[in-house]
DNA sequence: ATGTTGTATCACTATCTGGTGACGAATCAA
DNA sequence: TTGATTCGTCACCAGATAGTGATACAACAT
């Protein structure tokens, strides 16, 4: 029998992860982490207080949500168009959630309870979020276009996709589960984006 | 006592739709739904069979989806544009399923799980979805825009837009509980829907 | 070797869940 | 009135959950 305080906290929180990827967050509990782990539940609640606290300590643990680096799209010299880097930061940001399974599986639980995992993570991406628009808005030559409000209409498509393409391989005759049908959908994301701005100009 | 068949069936299948809204599907479970109803849950398998055969009773007996004529938006000899049409139906979608709690607590068990019920609103969206593409697909005189594509990122926001709104009334600094951030939301539909059908022709 | 501290396990409670068999009572036909 | 059928209640089962008190055992300093 190991006897390692860290040791055992660390096999915890990476049960919680294991878990969570594999059967969603309805199956997370108590018994279930502690069975996972190899560990006996009470140490849970000596170690982290309880699943609140391993939770949190869970969602400090892990990179759940891309850093900015991971998104950020320098706008070049030549193409300035705001639209333009508009469309390819949410692809990146599509792209970025795509390939973490773990954060789907967050984003899909936040759709339909609140906890401190959740709290954590919404926060989080409202603080992350809130950076972001506030790099490119002042780039706006045009003061109409409601910059908030295309990009949340573009970033819930994306959170709702990739959510659903957990469970469900079309969706509107158009295949999530594949990078193909992903592909026809960041040329779609960059399209809109990039319209947006230039029918102002066209008129 | 009163001893009805038909009307214990009502309470219960009210009772399914009480908690639903009430509570969510987390607590949707035959001890609740007989807790809720004020009757004992073995009826609930005489009745119905148990939960699945409940669900798709519940299912036939409620309005998830809107009916086409709720949504369509027929092409003004005038305004000939797709993309207005095709913008419209989308705001016309955003509101059917705004007033609609029942079925954004639906769609939000779609995110999560799959059982009887969320299969069958499901197949039914898609059908719909499909009918309404068929009816608009022809019109676009336009062969290399992907409407499916587009419509399918549309529907996503909302699907997210009108899910999440239940708990969090803000996201990505539009207020998404209020009529007034809705607004917003919909003439961004409608600018993006109309835009991207411009452009080209603008080129 | 001895005792103290820290670490992990066991055993138990209370409560919830889905599911079922036996029984009580109202209704209707004879 | 009798009897069968329909409808509803009760009592229980097995399994799962969250949470807790007592106990075993390893490590280490004295």
């Amino acid at each position: 029998m190991v006897r390692n305080k860290e040791q055992t906290k660390g096999k915890i929180l990476l049960a919680v992860g294991q878990l969570l990827a594999r059967d969603g967050f309805t199956k997370l509990g108590i018994n279930a982490i502690a069975r996972e782990a190899g560990v006996d539940k009470v140490l849970i609640y000596r170690y982290f207080g309880g699943l609140p606290g391993l939770l949190t300590a869970f969602a400090e643990s892990t990179d759940f949500w891309p850093p900015a680096s991971e998104v950020v799209a320098t706008p070049e010299p030549n193409t300035d168009q705001l639209g333009t880097v508009i469309g390819e930061v949410l692809v990146n940001l599509a792209k970025a959630l795509r390939k973490r399974p773990l954060t789907a599986e967050i984003l899909a639980w936040e759709m339909v309870e609140q906890n401190e995992l959740t709290d954590i993570l919404a926060e989080l991406r409202e603080q992350w979020i809130l950076d972001l628009l506030e790099t490119y808005t002042f780039h706006s030559d045009q003061p109409q276009a409601d910059l908030p409000a295309l990009t949340a209409l573009m970033a819930a498509a994306i959170h709702y996709l990739v959510i659903r393409s957990r469970s469900t391989p079309v969706f509107n005759m158009v295949e999530i589960d594949t990078d193909r049908g992903w592909e026809r959908l960041e040329t779609m994301i960059r399209n809109l984006s990039k319209s947006y701005f230039l029918v102002s100009a066209c008129n």
